[in-house]
DNA sequence: GCTTGACTTAGAGTGCACTCGAACTTTTAG
DNA sequence: CTAAAAGTTCGAGTGCACTCTAAGTCAAGC
């Protein structure tokens, strides 16, 4: 039985994140458990949950941890660092628009030689041939 | 004088790539120098100069050096490779789209994030104020 | 003749983000 | 009572892509 608190294994499962990494982002400071049971074992409430899914998705959108641990760092700081957070985010939305762009660019250079090689197979397999009749 | 054959220094100053990294993809089979000097300089000529600009492309866009070894060992083979070399530029195309979809749909999500904070913020600036007079 | 600077090699070191191993304790099911 | 499953800590190892160091050669300019 859950109610809304997990283990290390029961989080893992259910984010995808295995336990090592979660202990290792702890060691890191960026997501520490609500409590401990009695045993020393890690207990994690829905915020905990939530907070990971957070750093989850700065972290698939390219956020290294170094600067995730400073957002963390606020977190933990309390409503005072909301600013200093929302200028984070704001900055990193602007890369991620960066990133998003050059990678579109880069797509668009790609399909160029996909169609250059596909012309360049298509003569290869009809190559003695004249413009069409 | 350069005609256009370029030392390692000259084409690290073009391409933005250090000497050190041009003479580890040499290494890893990435880009061989069109040939060597009698001192044993290494020469890069025009060929080399599109080539590594094709390379740095598929790096931008996320291919690991083992996939463009992969397709430099193909393309060292000769035309007889064509079709495989296109089937994967194929396949990079697609991870690609679907990286730029994944990034879009966090971007969306953190611009959500941002408007959050936004009105947290305008919130604690502005509390005791009742609905809009 | 000597210094400066670009080049050569082989191999070690770096930074990131895990990832794993060892040695241990505890809980639970049979 | 025992065995398996899940947890604990600490520290070492991995994979990627460089990045740098050391020790040396060589040509041009003052």
């Amino acid at each position: 039985m859950t109610s809304n608190q997990l283990s290390i294994g029961e989080l893992s499962a259910r984010s995808g994140v295995t336990a090592h990494t979660l202990r290792f982002y702890e060691a890191e400071g960026i997501l520490m458990p609500a409590g401990r049971l009695a045993n020393g074992h890690r207990r994690y409430h829905a915020g905990d949950v939530q907070w990971l899914e957070f750093v989850l998705r700065l972290k698939r959108t390219g956020m290294p941890l170094a600067d995730i641990r400073a957002y963390a760092a606020l977190r933990a700081r309390g409503d005072g660092t909301l600013d200093e957070r929302l200028a984070m985010l704001q900055r990193h939305r602007e890369r991620l628009a960066m990133q998003i762009e050059a990678l579109t660019t880069n797509a668009r250079a790609l399909d160029d030689k996909i169609d250059l090689y596909q012309s360049m197979i298509a003569t290869a397999r009809a190559p003695a041939k004249k413009a069409s009749p």
